[in-house]
DNA sequence: ATCGCTAACGTACGGTGTATAGTACAGCGT
DNA sequence: ACGCTGTACTATACACCGTACGTTAGCGAT
């Protein structure tokens, strides 16, 4: 390997290999340690060299968006429809926790991209199936689609927070200073609070409460069948 | 040598003053833009007078987060419970879309300050004297709270969103760019999933949904049958 | 008068995103 | 074989960030 290698290769670099390389930051050092030089760092080259591929930074982000939605699978065929909502909702969570990142970059930034058309296609396809109106659909997704969302964002959150020695000690503090005479029954649930937050169980109740609000309405309308 | 802790700042400077200086500059320069030196610039100070009331930056986050959610109302009295439970909800979402720097506290941060406290108080209160058993009650109060946050922060992201003409731009070229054949349902569509994208009316609908999902599921005892 | 305490300031460091300009190589028409 | 041109990357620079550290000024108690 003598000297003439230290020429730089022209075509090491791409977008696949950058979106990757960010990812992969974002997971190991953390979302917000994230930064266009790390990533540079990572792939041998100098911040700039980025830019070729992406506008700016919000552009690299659309492409890590997307390139984390595109493994949202497929809706389940031949099956109830509040069963194709659940199964859709929770392979969402699912792929959230799997990469928290996801959900500081679909909160910050809205509905865009190839594949997040994808899974809104999906739902809205099973909701229009199962004799959803235009609008009752569209809300339904938007319901749907912003309590995953807040409740696994939350759910992070608060996991994150625990891995914090600093910010962990600082919520215990506060917590334990309330007087039970002000807030007597934080106090009381404290235990149940704590326990509660987060989890399927968490999740699956308020999903749960929902489509038991959607099928408690005369929301669907199928030709055949006006009620059960 | 008893007492005696009446020190003087020696100029004006205190917690209150701060804390106002940099909500007002996150609400009129956007919460983004907000910075501890564009606060000290506010108050014609140096940046490093601000670490003599705070710790650092997430501290003085938490002290504006406590000071916005002291203007949340009381829970009003002589309801019923579903009433109540959405003007908690309602006066919440109020709350954040009046300050909308508020959303992006409460999401990066999980509860922790005074006020949090009575707000989460306040709701628990009315879940408890619905009949809800400690663990259920618990369960939908964080139900109610991501599903407040989640929906009213997309909401806001929405909002701002379309206030950037770059980002609008974008989001409105990949809408077009979406191929019909491949995804039919957003096409056809798309004009109710933008006008069902944040309102009162998608916000009710999916808190409706929830508080039915409530009251067609047996977790409420009325004081009458309670065995719990 | 002197000490200790502390509010506030100034300086400096290491970090960020990115605008701008420069540089080396690939592939081409001739 | 040669020079041109476009592309891929580097180098430099700027404005800004949070904050660690050290300094100064003025008060209260001794």
């Amino acid at each position: 390997m003598a000297g003439a290698k230290t020429r730089t290769p022209r075509n090491t670099l791409n977008p696949e290999l950058i979106v990757r390389a960010a990812l992969d930051l974002m997971e190991t050092k953390g979302t917000d340690a994230f930064s266009l030089r790390g990533v540079a760092a990572e792939l041998g080259v100098g911040p700039m060299a980025l830019y070729t591929y992406f506008r700016n930074k919000d552009d690299l982000y659309d492409a890590v968006r997307n390139h984390l939605m595109a493994l949202v699978p497929a809706v389940p065929e031949g099956e109830s429809w509040p069963d194709q909502v659940r199964a859709v909702c929770r392979d969402l969570r699912r792929l959230l926790l799997e990469h928290p990142c996801l959900a500081q970059l679909l909160g910050s930034r809205p509905l865009s991209g190839h594949e997040t058309a994808r899974v809104a296609e999906g739902l809205l396809g099973v909701l229009r199936s199962a004799g959803f109106d235009k609008e009752t659909a569209a809300r339904t997704h938007t319901t749907l689609f912003t309590y995953v969302l807040g409740a696994t964002s939350w759910e992070i959150q608060m996991a994150t927070e625990r891995r914090d020695p600093e910010a962990w000690r600082r919520l215990r503090t506060t917590m334990e200073s309330l007087s039970s005479a002000e807030f007597p029954t934080v106090v009381e649930l404290a235990p149940e609070l704590a326990r509660t937050t987060g989890g399927d169980e968490q999740f699956d109740y308020g999903l749960d409460l929902l489509l038991a609000g959607l099928e408690s309405s005369n929301a669907v309308r199928t030709p055949a069948s006006r009620s059960r």
